[in-house]
DNA sequence: TGCAAAAAGTTACCAGCAGTAAGTAATGGG
DNA sequence: CCCATTACTTACTGCTGGTAACTTTTTGCA
């Protein structure tokens, strides 16, 4: 699907760019849905139909490029949680309903999700913060509309956020290698959890 | 503290290695903590007194190394988990204890923490699971234990371990980020969702 | 119209690192 | 005394992230 393209250098008509940054992602997700986690930022060029400096000059470098693919992922994964309790009031069903969309929505990104999660490299280790980070802020805005008591106190929410970010992300590495184990299956355990609590509601 | 070695070829008195396996470790340790996560196998090689191919011998790839430093830092977690919440009966506070001494450990393995976590390169990229894989099974015993109603079902412990771990994971990377954020301020907040759930207690 | 400056890309490279093949020194058995 | 084995090193390959320097086209302006 690598719409052909004049590779000659020099300053095209009208001044307009070739190829933009989004053109760079998106070719980036064939790659990594095509190549897998381990795909290169050669590879990626390639499939973009420029050479590598191209890449460096619209995303920056293989961190960069991970931070931006998150962005993308964590996008789709707060679009698809939204619409699946769309209007509805908090419920544990609803939640349930919540989870299972996350993990379908990783189910269908899979090779994005691991390259994503496993993606940072070196200093930047602590941006595996970056699908968190991404998605951390909506849902600790929906989390402090669901529960009155943490909108006094946004720290809480923060913390909050990550720790149920944290618990989806490894639910959801964990599951796409099982066998035979139904989303709305997982889902109703881990709702189950998050809503009545490790000793359960008695 | 690197003690010096006989570097020489060929083989020594007795046929005994010169270096084993927990040597090489303990050497990847020491590089870990003092160049970060970025550290290189050829620096273990120079830690440990050997070259790369010993390291290649006794503990395999990068992977491995990755597998094997996860599974020492999971032991450390578990260990002091367990000693947080000695014979305890079940409680909140002691929640609050047992993410407390989570966090600390976490804090006091801090760069080799991050190199685990975000260690494992490509087709291992499911590796991201060695440092869950390795803590899962114990807290699964230990929730197993604590909550009766899941000792039916070894499924759910098991999806609640690997979702509790992942919770702990974050919150950790996320904590050990921030600062003027006490160990006993965040496991509180962290143990009061994971005790009475996302709505509360009402 | 002619020409310099800027824009947009490419080529060609470097450095570092994971991983391995082949060679070499010391030991012990026959 | 010699040869096979053991234990280790040297020296390499291949790949990948990243960058410096060059080339081509267009635009602005005198």
């Amino acid at each position: 699907m690598t719409e052909s393209i004049s590779r000659r250098p020099g300053r095209p008509l009208g001044g307009q760019l070739v190829v933009d940054r989004e053109h760079v992602l998106d070719a980036a997700e064939r790659v990594i849905r095509r190549e897998g986690a381990n795909a290169s930022l050669e590879a990626v060029a390639v499939e973009a139909g420029v050479t590598k400096p191209i890449v460096y000059d619209r995303v920056g470098g293989r961190a960069d490029l991970a931070d931006a693919l998150a962005e993308r992922l964590a996008d789709r994964i707060v679009l698809a949680t939204r619409t699946a309790i769309a209007g509805e009031t908090l419920s544990q069903t609803g939640l349930t309903r919540f989870i299972e969309a996350n993990l379908l929505t990783v189910a269908d990104h899979r090779e994005l999700f691991l390259y994503v999660t496993g993606g940072s490299t070196e200093q930047t280790a602590l941006g595996r913060l970056s699908l968190a980070g991404m998605s951390t802020q909506p849902l600790a805005k929906t989390l402090a509309v669901w529960r009155s008591g943490i909108q006094q106190d946004p720290g809480v929410a923060e913390a909050w956020a990550f720790g149920i970010v944290g618990m989806l992300q490894m639910v959801s590495q964990w599951w796409i290698t099982q066998e035979g184990l139904s989303a709305a299956e997982v889902a109703g355990q881990i709702s189950e959890l998050l809503w009545n609590g490790l000793p359960g509601r008695s």
